[in-house]
DNA sequence: GTCGCTGCAAAGTCTTTGCAGAGAG
DNA sequence: CTCTCTGCAAAGACTTTGCAGCGAC
């Protein structure tokens, strides 16, 4: 596979990064780097959308059509990342269970309820209160989400 | 069904508006107020937790083992509910989803990852803050909600 | 070489649907 | 009476698992 080879001569920093974490995490649990689950990282790394299984197996299908990458791979992957914390699920009510690399900045969610489309933000104010908060109720927050669903500029324009 | 009457009695004015509310609903759309349904909304109203689909079927068969209830049901109930707004579903990670009353004023979520409990909470600065944001980005909110994950005061001592 | 990984297909879950009889309006 | 509801069981959708061969180390 020179081509994901050459692909990574092109990447930032950031993903070079990210995947020598990834080899680091694997070897620390006798875990094996595979051509697969690099190509499951990179397409999450690459996609600014926030994937379901589903879609992420297409994706890798249409980009790496000689992998055959089956679906259950797919699935086992996305559980080895999220429980390793190296990305985040969301479900959002009819549409599934979505996966975003969590490699990235913490940040909230604005979902479009006509288009689907995720815009995402930060709000410092909104975070120092949200320690403030778990602090008063006695709990040792890990991690938090928090989503606000509208209709987007755009679809209220059409 | 006597005994469903007589539960009434003992009713809240807030389940009866509830209870009007949702026969309104349904004669609006030419649908049935089947003892079915009525048992649904009121054991929704009074549990306190949020419930699956599956521990809502469980809780009904306890208290009404003569109605025989079938899961089917719950789930189109609910459907119909929540598409209706009178409910509103939340789902976490690998726990599925989970149903509330949301005829109760709006409140986020504290979710402790240990034993699973939820607590509400509301925090009139966030609720300000979120406004302000889906303004700025040119967002017509229509919903929001926010949760946070921890370890609970009970289970840290634990 | 060893032992974990993968694709495939089969098995689970959870949810929805079709249907015939029951029941609300 | 009519037309929607319901329970049941079957069908679907989505995930997980078992297995035999493959491939990383």
């Amino acid at each position: 596979m020179s081509n994901i080879v050459t692909n990574f001569n092109s990447r930032t920093v950031e993903y070079e990064q990210l995947l020598t974490n990834f080899k680091e995490l694997l070897k620390k649990n006798s875990l094996k780097f595979t051509i697969q689950r690099e190509v499951i990282l990179e397409t999450l790394y690459n996609s600014n959308e926030h994937l379901t299984p589903e879609s992420l197996h297409a994706l890798i299908k249409k980009k790496f059509p000689e992998l055959k990458t089956g679906i259950a791979t797919i699935y086992r992957t996305l559980s080895l990342l999220e429980d390793s914390d190296m990305v985040t699920s969301l479900s959002f009510g009819a549409s599934g269970k979505k996966y975003e690399l969590g490699a990235k900045k913490h940040h909230d969610h604005m979902i479009c309820t006509t288009c689907g489309d995720i815009t995402e933000f930060v709000d410092e104010q909104i975070e120092k209160r949200q320690r403030n908060i778990a602090n008063d109720l006695g709990f040792e927050m890990s991690d938090h989400s928090m989503q606000i669903y509208g209709i987007c500029k755009n679809c209220q324009i059409k």
